[in-house]
RNA sequence: GGGCCGUUAGCUCAGGCGGUAGAGCAGCGGACUUUUAAUCCGUUGGUCGCGAGUUCGAUUCUCGCACGGCCCA
């Protein structure tokens, strides 16, 4: 990306290169950092003046100058490492004239490591008085403004280092996306799962409905589509006697962004054998509740201004039930395709040429899915919507599966899994037909995955829980790119101009 | 895809019923060894998102485009 050099940028680079010319060192990279920000206020914090003054060590420290008090011959420095940030305190007759002015020619922005006594300021603030001062990375550019920080929406996605350098609560929404990680690792692990990773290039993209992004593999000369879900991999590896497998990873639907959407998202897939749908209810239960623990040491959470209690058990409803009761739909108006598509009409929505379920579905997702605000289970799922799943016993015409709403969102999807492959074919060829008539999310037939069933998968349940999602709720965060590091969007304009030339380096 | 809003200095924002713009912070020069949005004195910096139209003259008005945000589908 090319833009005009600002006068800020050209004296600063005449500044860098000044300090080159006098031989200082701009990028070194041999110090060994011992301490660290909060690692000290966390010892000390409590210490008053006179303590600290008898048993304070010498710590180092290193990290990014995020304010600069100068008062001639001392000065303030904030200094921000990844636990936080600490004071230092910098003196021309502690740090020797040389040092002392080097350090006068460095700006915020710039990493330095520093080694010195803690002691209290008049302020009573804990500071690092340094006796050794060097500069490990000279910055070019500015940060943005130290008082009003980083505020535009756009620069905070596309620079997100920007972001997290500047807005500390950035990185804590990180930090706790990773707790939640690690916390359904050891969950899993404790029930003995194995975690696995299935191919993300498919070569048809199954497992949900959606749209797939495509590629070309060169020396396969073939086209492969990203995948928009491991499923039926997992699935193949029940087949293989891996009873309990787990994948945590990335999913790639080929659809709109918004508040709720990126194009490739988190998602967490299990298949646990001799199971349910209804042993997920409660493992999810188990596991959501877990973390709140874990994380809030609380059920009850705030987001977005609601409150939302996790307390077990979760209501649970069917689709025909929550369309009743949430959303006061006639009853009859369920069982009739045309009485369903006229309500389904009423309401604005395109339902032409859709079998009954999808249009109760439909209705549903415009009507209920917004007022699940407390977690809730919805299950009683139409078998059209669901080719993978497993018929319930006594109506053919659902299947055994749930979905989780926590916020009007859905969260986790699951089902008892159809490992009847004569069921499995006629369901693929059900969703052909459904793709000749127009349905480019309809799921294609997978003969590969027949035959894998073929050979026998033992019953079992899985599960899908978008951890984006999830991780958006125990954040706090209104949109998901809010809780995605680098959340894809349109490349600018200026960067766009060379069209013949891709984003691909070739070599 | 549609509607509304936004885009002005490195950052956060003012402003202009048409006469090419201002503050704070950052920067630069100077004073200052316990400050914490340090303070004080001086000072630089802008194709006002891009393109076209109207006009003697557009950053301002009109249209189109780009990117983003929110809402809707």
């Amino acid at each position: 990306m090319k833009e005009k050099e600002s006068d800020f940028l050209r004296s600063r680079r005449e500044k860098i290169e000044s300090l080159k010319a006098e031989g200082v060192e701009l990028y070194p990279n041999d110090v060994k950092v011992s301490d660290t920000a909060g690692g000290i206020l966390a010892r000390l914090g409590g210490l008053d003046s006179e303590t600290l003054g008898r048993i304070s060590g010498r710590f180092s420290l290193a990290g990014r100058m995020m304010a600069i008090r100068d008062f001639g011959k001392g000065a303030f420095v904030s200094l921000q490492d990844r636990t936080g940030r600490i004071q230092v305190f910098l003196r021309k007759d502690r740090l020797g004239e040389k040092t002392f002015s080097l350090f006068k020619k460095l700006d915020v922005g710039d990493i330095v490591f520093v080694a010195g006594k803690a002691f209290r300021t008049r302020t009573n603030e804990l500071t690092i008085d340094a006796d050794e001062f060097r500069l490990l990375c000279k910055a070019v550019r500015a940060l943005p403004e130290k008082w009003h920080g980083l505020t535009d929406t756009e620069v905070r996605y596309r620079q997100r280092y920007l972001d997290l350098i500047v807005n500390p609560k950035v990185a804590e929404v990180f930090k706790k996306r990773s707790r939640i990680i690690e916390i359904i690792r050891q969950f899993m692990k404790e029930r003995d799962f194995l975690e696995v990773e299935t191919p993300m290039m498919q070569y048809m993209a199954g497992g949900a409905a959606a749209r797939p992004f495509k590629t070309y593999h060169n020396a396969l000369g073939m086209e492969f589509y990203l995948r928009i879900a491991p499923e039926l991999y997992l699935k193949r590896l029940l087949v293989g006697g891996m009873e309990r497998v787990y994948e945590i990873n990335r999913n790639f639907r080929n659809e709109g962004v918004s508040s709720s959407h990126n194009p490739e998202f988190t998602m967490m897939e299990f298949y646990l054998a001799y199971a349910t749908y209804e042993d997920l209810m409660v493992m999810t239960e188990e596991l959501i509740t877990r973390i709140c623990l874990e994380l809030f040491g609380s059920l009850k959470i705030t987001y977005q201004g609601q409150e939302l209690d996790f307390s077990r058990p979760w209501k649970r409803f069917t689709v025909k039930e929550a369309l009743v009761e949430c959303g006061g739909v006639e009853p009859a108006a369920l069982e009739d395709r045309n009485k369903a598509a006229a309500y389904a009409k009423s309401l604005k929505l395109d339902v032409e040429d859709m079998p009954l379920g999808k249009v109760i579905m439909a209705i549903f997702d415009e009507i209920v899915e917004p007022k699940l605000i407390q977690p809730t289970f919805i299950t009683g799922y139409p078998v059209e919507v669901s080719p993978l799943a497993r018929r319930n016993a006594s109506d053919p015409s659902i299947v055994d599966r749930f979905e989780l709403y926590i916020a009007g969102k859905e969260i986790a999807n699951a089902f008892s899994e159809l490992n009847d492959p004569v069921d499995q074919r006629e369901r693929f060829l059900m969703q052909l037909k459904e793709r000749e008539a127009g349905d480019e999310e309809a799921h294609g037939m997978d003969d590969d995955y027949v035959r894998a069933l073929e050979y026998g998968m033992p019953p079992a349940a899985g599960e899908g829980i978008g951890i984006d999602r999830l991780v958006m709720i125990l954040t706090d965060s209104a949109s998901i790119r809010d809780v995605i590091l680098f959340p894809h969007m349109r490349v600018k304009d200026e960067a766009r101009k060379e069209e013949d030339e891709p984003g691909v380096i070739e070599g």
